[in-house]
DNA sequence: TTGAAAGCGCTACCAG
DNA sequence: CTGGTAGCGCTTTCAA
């Protein structure tokens, strides 16, 4: 009961295996009525090419692996889902690595090197790699495209994380909020790349131009989950001296945060507006306004922009792009108390 | 700038290909001085074997195929990231494949075929598979092993899905509740498998035992999502005769009903208990009561398993495991109100 | 349009 | 302990 080999086929067919390899791959130049016999064949078989032998002739894996930061996170998910789809609809699959819980200096490490020899492509989401790092991906000559990060003039798919944070900070200032906290200042060593430095910023930025007080003790840094959010909230939530509106640079980190009210029984808008940044699925279901991205369409322009790059696709897609983002006002945010000036 | 083969290696060190690849893998009967030459070769070189060659030859690819029916939801992704991280460490790669929106008819067409023959071993996460897909499975002679939903005689890593939906149920009751809803009943070919029915089983089975009156209309058909749950929870909840107490098969539909709750202007716990499955990352933030279950050691025990099978471990951990469960009282339980008696 | 044959880069067996 | 060499199963010239 071994598995049947390109010979086999060939052998039932009646051809040479160059033929079977050639029809079984649709390329041009082979008779049809010897296609279809050689199609018969290996459907009686139940033949299919060995990747491993077919790679290793083609100089093609067929394998894309993806970086990221975080398996078990939202956005991470989310991404890799869209970009899985895509590729399996094109006969690739996917090979997993993140980078949790390790350092820089360790992360690139023989582990990671096997993983980069083995794949066509490098799809690196959100991690910003050192310049030793860097080199590595550099010296592999491997195709790669980047997602929020800029990496190396690869292209760039991801969307305006300042604008974002710029568009949810003014929303709360369009409320009449002047008394703002923002939650999601990377901790030192942050793995999350560019993106937690760039809200903070627009978040910032909108303050200055807005000629609103930025209060640095407002400003919370965290790791990104939910329960480090609600920790840090707790604590901020429980002095009196409290803003009256946090923007959290994502929407976890946002539920975090509307949970840590409840827990000190401020209510959600009425005594404090939160908006996160997302659209997370729970986000809707728990009524939290937010400035959504379509990390869907992200994931997708990514895994096209690949296999652009790999000449599977029309070369066009091999291209930067700066995806819209909306604000979506739900019921997480509303105008400050009148009774409760800053 | 090609990637050195072996044949560099060997020239560079002075001796064959033969025993580059010996040194290489740590195999014994090779001189440590002439290790030691082939190391600083191979080093100097930046040479990392190829794992194509080396699988074609070897017949082992270091690729282990995850099965699920879900990549961004909870549980798959910790259960995925446990079993990454040990296969990591053990030089071999994951292979992710999800069912999603797929039927079983389309599910295990071209590419999947092509991940079974890519990969040394097969972990099936949750998903129960129909007959002529097993039979597919098995002809394939992989070493399987079976999270969740028995496969085959394959070794099983799981939790007694019907011990803990009793157990919350239980918990429940000795509260007083005797109005009891359940959140959670599969749909129509639902992906899941068999913990979906199985939590349903605990529930009912628990009623009956207590002889708590059981209301089918009280009884939620889910797809396991917050969405859907807050869906269902906000018809159920809006009329009077609802329940006072909610068990949801996981603590993200319990969440999904905590949500449901708010928006209709009831209190938990007061008004309504809720009570979940899993011990979500979220579930500890919105103090949602839970029966807690370990997935990290459940992934953990799993690959551990699949090394077994495949020589990699020792062979006593290719074996069936049940995980166990225990009740996690946080804030949204309490004992029905008195002046609301069923 | 088809076939023959030379690899792809490595492992594993057999000698020595 | 080391080297030679025959594959592993496919793709891809080059001829026919």
């Amino acid at each position: 009961m071994n598995q049947p080999t390109i010979a086999d086929v060939a052998r039932l067919a009646g051809v040479s295996v160059a033929t079977v390899s050639r029809a079984l791959r649709g390329l041009d130049k082979v008779h049809p009525e010897t296609r279809d016999r050689v199609i018969a064949a290996a459907a009686q078989l139940d033949y299919i090419a060995s990747p491993e032998a077919a790679g290793l002739a083609s100089g093609r894996s067929r394998l894309i692996g993806v970086i990221t930061p975080f398996m078990a996170r939202w956005f991470f998910t989310e991404m890799m889902s869209a970009i899985e789809k895509v590729f399996r609809d094109h006969q690739h699959h996917i090979l997993l690595m993140d980078l949790e819980e390790r350092s820089p200096e360790v992360r690139l490490a023989l582990t990671q090197n096997m993983m980069f020899k083995r794949v066509d492509g490098l799809i690196v989401v959100n991690v910003a790699f050192r310049g030793s790092e860097a080199e590595v991906i550099k010296r592999l000559n491997l195709p790669v495209v980047a997602v929020g990060n800029a990496f190396n003039g690869a292209p760039l798919v991801g969307i305006d994380d300042v604008g974002c944070a710029a568009l949810g900070t003014q929303h709360l200032i369009d409320l009449g909020h002047t008394a703002l906290g923002y939650v999601g200042k990377a901790r030192p060593h942050n793995p999350h790349g560019k993106t937690p430095p760039d809200r903070l910023q627009g978040f910032v930025d909108t303050l200055h131009e807005a000629d609103v007080r930025l209060r640095h003790d407002w400003i919370l840094e965290c790791d990104w989950s939910a329960a480090d959010a609600y920790a840090g909230a707790l604590k901020l939530l429980a002095s009196p001296d409290r803003p009256t509106a946090i923007l959290a640079g994502s929407d976890e980190m946002a539920l975090g945060v509307m949970a840590a009210a409840r827990e000190l029984g401020l209510r959600v808008p009425q005594d404090l507006s939160v908006i996160g940044i997302d659209d997370h699925d729970l986000a809707r279901v728990f009524g939290l306004t937010t400035v959504r991205q379509d990390v869907v369409e992200q994931g997708r322009a990514a895994a096209h922009a690949m296999l652009a790059l790999l000449g599977l696709a029309d070369e066009s897609l091999a291209r930067s792009s700066v995806y819209p983002v909306h604000l979506l006002p739900r019921t997480s945010t509303c105008p400050p108390a009148a009774d409760r000036p800053i």
